[in-house]
DNA sequence: CTTCTCACG
DNA sequence: ACGTACGTGAGAAGT
């Protein structure tokens, strides 16, 4: 056995290495005692973070608690791994620091299914998540294990990732290669490993602790492990790659970046990402550019390029000045680059040897709760244009059902604030944008007006004032002045509520939502933020409910993506008229009395295929 | 590491 | 009194 001594808020803890079978033996009675106490934590070191790709390991798995830690070498197979994998089924309650990632690595390189230790885990990240979700640089602590053990538990606490990397580069090995290339020997590398699970284990009470002074309630720490799990398994399914579709868009992209660039080239930019190089050409070629970014540079982005090139946002020809040749090299170059970088690339390099994708889903990522996904952002990608999309399949004989919910955010404020008018609208079933449209402009009201209502619609959402909605919308500003009086005529609520939020944050700088007991840190200087912190944060949750209603009704093994407003599904192309009703029927529910509606469209194999796509 | 840009809801 | 668009992830350039 070796042993690594550490202290930790004043007390000795031990580091506990088993080397032999005696020392399991030594370990399986240390398990026995410590979870008749309370929980166990568990950790896993591996060789890195892409669980799905081939040559993957699960190096080590760790059990502590408050005092003691002990590391088990899993790789070196035998009674070492079985002595892991009894252990973690041994355990009943279990305290995981991001436990998805556990969960997976586990469930694919284990053999333990996550839905057998999910039900017993409490994932510190998400209580801290609920305490203050903010990262480091919004001025949070942050959600990680080193952050937050300095500030809960001891501010000496190692920074055990950081401390790794010196040793990583000590060996010769680096930040990518030093996870699967150092020894299991390596005295920082187990005392780290063992320090995580005391660290995680003397978390929790005082994160625990800590929601029970905020009051926030335990069903909702209950439900954000549900919905952890869900996302989970969307992970472990991931989604069918077109991988000979997707190398030749990739190809075909990298050919029309490269061409794009040798034409810009001819006006003497060598490189179409840098700003500072297109406003020296444009000024050359006698072209005024006005706008400034925030720090004074001269402002060249889309807006700007298509402007000069003459097309619209939607890249139509314009017809009101002469085309600037440059621009439009520009333009299809950064397009074609960003697009294949990151997306073809980042499919092509993320997909497992079954050929799927297996994205990231963050359950509770954002401020406001929403959700987030990444390697790949499958929540960003281009839906002007199906392309990117149509890389991403739905299983073997499945087509692909899209089910968003209709105005969501509209609809959730219209609950929180009581928008009495607005609510008689959404119980009649009308578009809510075509009814203020009617109310303000009469009965022959125009395309412009429903347009207008609609920006004043999203701007009372987001706080914005009438001249960021004058300019998203291109309606002068003076229709658009009057547009939100008569708004605030029409739904007076919406202030009120809004300005009786803004007074109750600045107290606490927090925002509590009343449907959930969520707290949301507000910042004093955007207090009329509070509006879209409301409505979003409430989104977040009517999309979390109805995944909780679609697992419930049977629907999880089709579920693929959920993206703020809409869930992708797969299912069984003969099946799939039915299983769009049933989504349908999850995601349909009121909220306060208010109407939440979902509508599904049935697709063909491809995501694209939602999208223009014919396949 | 910060800034700018661009993709989404 | 007035006005403030919200939330993400990702890549490239430049400091």
């Amino acid at each position: 056995m070796r042993e690594f001594q550490h202290d930790i808020a004043g007390d000795r803890v031990t580091v506990h290495v088993p080397e032999t079978a005696e020392d399991l033996q030594e370990f399986w009675e240390w398990l026995y005692r410590a979870r008749e106490r309370g929980p166990v934590a568990l950790d896993t070191e591996t060789t890195g973070l892409d669980i799905f790709s081939p040559g993957y390991r699960l190096r080590t798995v760790q059990f502590g608690d408050a005092f003691d830690a002990w590391v088990l070498p899993y790789e070196r197979g035998g009674y070492f791994a079985s002595y892991a994998r009894d252990a973690i089924r041994r355990c009943r309650q279990v305290l995981i620091h991001n436990a998805p990632f556990d969960w997976l690595v586990l469930d694919r390189h284990a053999g333990i299914p996550l839905e057998d230790l999910a039900p017993w885990t409490t994932d510190t990240r998400i209580l801290a998540s609920l305490v203050d979700p903010r990262q480091p640089q919004e001025g949070g602590i942050g959600t990680g294990l080193k952050p937050l053990s300095a500030h809960w538990v001891d501010p000496a606490a190692p920074d055990t990732q950081a401390g790794l990397t010196a040793v990583f580069r000590s060996l010769g090995l680096t930040k990518e290669t030093g996870w699967a290339g150092i020894p299991l020997t390596d005295p920082t590398f187990l005392l780290y490993a063992g320090l995580d699970v005391i660290l995680t284990a003397r978390l929790e009470p005082v994160l625990r602790r800590e929601l029970r002074r905020l009051g926030v309630r335990d069903q909702l720490v209950t439900y954000e492990h549900e919905l952890a799990r869900i996302c989970t398994v969307m992970m472990r399914t991931g989604l069918v790659l077109d991988v000979e579709y997707t190398r030749g868009l990739d190809g075909q992209l990298g050919d029309d970046a490269e061409r794009y660039a040798a034409e810009a080239a001819r006006y003497g930019v060598e490189n179409v990402n840098s700003t500072a190089q297109l406003a020296d050409a444009f000024a050359g070629m006698g072209e005024n550019l006005t706008e400034r970014t925030a720090s004074g540079a001269v402002k060249v982005d889309k807006n700007v390029l298509l402007s000069l090139a003459d097309m619209g946002l939607q890249w139509q020809p314009l017809g009101v000045r002469t085309p600037n040749p440059l621009a439009l090299a520009v333009v299809k170059a950064k397009r074609a680059g960003k697009w294949r970088q990151s997306y073809t690339r980042t499919f092509l390099d993320t997909v497992d040897a079954d050929g799927r994708c297996h994205p990231f889903i963050n359950a509770l990522q954002a401020r406001t709760g929403r959700m987030s996904i990444t390697r790949p952002a499958l929540q960003t990608l281009p839906s002007s244009d199906a392309m990117i999309r149509r890389c991403l399949l739905a299983d073997p004989g499945h087509v692909v059902i899209s089910t968003d919910f209709s105005a969501v955010e509209m609809r959730v404020l219209a609950a929180l604030a009581d928008v009495k008018r607005m609510k008689l609208a959404i119980e009649r079933g009308e578009d809510l944008h075509d009814f203020t449209a009617r109310l303000v402009y009469g009965e022959g009201f125009t395309k412009t007006h429903r347009k207008l209502a609609k920006g004043v619609g999203l701007g009372k959402i987001y706080g914005g004032g009438a001249a960021t909605i004058s300019r998203q919308t291109g309606a002068p500003i003076e229709d658009v002045q009057r547009a939100l009086k008569a708004y605030d005529r029409l739904y007076p609520e919406i202030r009120r509520a809004s300005s009786r939020w803004q007074r109750e944050a600045f107290q606490t700088g927090m925002v509590k939502i009343s449907a959930t007991g969520r707290r949301l840190p507000l910042d004093r200087d955007r207090t009329y933020a509070v509006t879209n912190y409301m409505c979003q944060s409430a989104a977040r949750d009517v999309l979390g409910q109805s995944m909780i209603q679609m697992e419930d009704a049977g629907l999880l093994p089709y579920m693929r993506l959920p993206i703020h407003d809409e869930i992708l599904a797969s299912a069984p192309a003969r099946e799939a008229e039915e299983i769009a009703r049933e989504v349908e029927r999850c995601m349909t529910w009121p909220l306060y009395g208010v109407p939440i509606v979902a509508e599904a469209e049935i697709g063909g194999r491809s995501w694209g295929s939602l999208y223009g796509a014919d396949y």
